[in-house]
DNA sequence: GCCAGATATCACCGGTCGGTGACATGCGCA
DNA sequence: TGCGCATGTCACCGACCGGTGATATCTGGC
């Protein structure tokens, strides 16, 4: 019993793509997509691969040139969901620093806890770094980089503050938090399942932002 | 050529432990630390650990059970790590709330520094929440609790305050700082690789932790 | 001296893996 | 019509995996 069903061609998707090149590269990227979900890097194999895509491994192969390869496009596609994700951060009135900090703290918590399969590639590139997450790796630092690019200027953080790595530190938070969650559901006590609890990591965020950067003397 | 050495009994340790079960006990242990700092979890296997412990696998079946036994060992003794270096947080003028997590901060970031095998368990429970990790999770629940426990009372956290909150996400950007500069040595564009970057980091997360706990207009 | 049992080693099993070469099938074009 | 090529399938390879039963070797107590 190579699958549990009696045919292989069960787990195919349903739509016939019989001699169809592009069809069957979709179906590999999305069986890409769902295995990784499903069992992580660890069952990310050629085998395992083209099993959920109900077609043979060659192909895998041959469109994409290996697991490498295929990482790469999947790399690429993802990086692209978090650039459009970023672009539409329009949190709608902001007026300071702060503010706007603390908009691409919960835009960024959004996307994450939305988006699975960039949670996975984050947990692999925290265990390992291969040749599989690097190609995500980068692509991601362009997205943030052109983020940080763009909304340049239009605010200035205050005078004698260490801003980047203010900020560092609280990406470092949200990241941690979504990805303790998607595992063990919350951390250090802290549940993380309701959406009221993720409500008070956003309250918490925005709080601890907004101390960091205020003025002493001019809270809130 | 099972390994690259002529004899399979060059990577054994060269503490000659023939016919004695506690020594084998401690080279597997050990074996166990070191193949999981080099390779990580996907290396972890019985057939891996042997080879590098200098036995045979039905060793490690014999003594710890299988793999499943032997992460146990290996969690509770990294647990007791953990619980250990908490015991000497003394952090010398601990005078308020804030700089006692300010201290509890900079201790939990020098342990985590400190020991890659302890990276790595973390990292291995952000990926995959297997039966390998769950007891270390356990047993450093236990050692936080009991910290936690031993200062309550010390200090109080200043009212209308989420401090379990607070807390967490600061703990949490520790923990992804520390695992990210293992394996891509920065985070966001700050680099985690030089002593002046962690002092940084620490006076950074003291910053952050003390203007979330202070009074307003009592700055400092 | 000798035996019982603890300790260690070996050989082998079925299964899965990544990877490759050979082969079947159908489409488009001359 | 038939040829060429893109597409898809199959069979097979060597290597490693986790796991187990049988066997060798040494030690301590009688």
């Amino acid at each position: 019993m190579a699958n549990t069903a009696t045919s292989p061609k069960a787990a195919r998707d349903t739509e016939d793509r019989t001699r169809d090149r592009s069809r069957t590269e979709d179906a590999i990227l999305r069986a890409a997509r769902r295995v990784l979900i499903e069992s992580g890097f660890a069952g990310w194999g050629v085998n395992a691969l083209a099993r959920a895509a109900g077609c043979d491994k060659q192909l895998i192969y041959r469109y994409f040139g290996g697991l490498d390869g295929l990482a790469e496009a999947l790399g690429t596609e993802v990086a692209h969901d978090l650039e459009a994700a970023l672009s539409e951060v329009r949190a709608p009135p902001v007026t300071s620093y702060a503010g706007l900090v603390a908009a691409m703290l919960e835009a960024l918590l959004q996307v994450l806890r939305s988006h699975p399969v960039m949670q996975r590639i984050i947990a692999a590139e925290l265990s390992e770094a291969s040749s599989l997450t690097a190609p995500f790796a980068e692509a991601r630092g362009r997205a943030l980089g052109a983020w940080v690019a763009k909304i340049k200027g239009d605010f200035a953080p205050p005078h004698g503050v260490d801003a980047p790595a203010i900020n560092a530190v609280l990406i470092a938070a949200v990241q941690q938090m979504v990805l303790s969650s998607a595992s063990v559901g919350g951390f250090a006590g802290m549940p993380l399942a309701e959406a009221e609890d993720w409500e008070r990591l956003r309250r918490t965020l925005r709080r601890l932002v907004v101390s960091a950067y205020a003025d002493p003397c001019a809270p809130d």
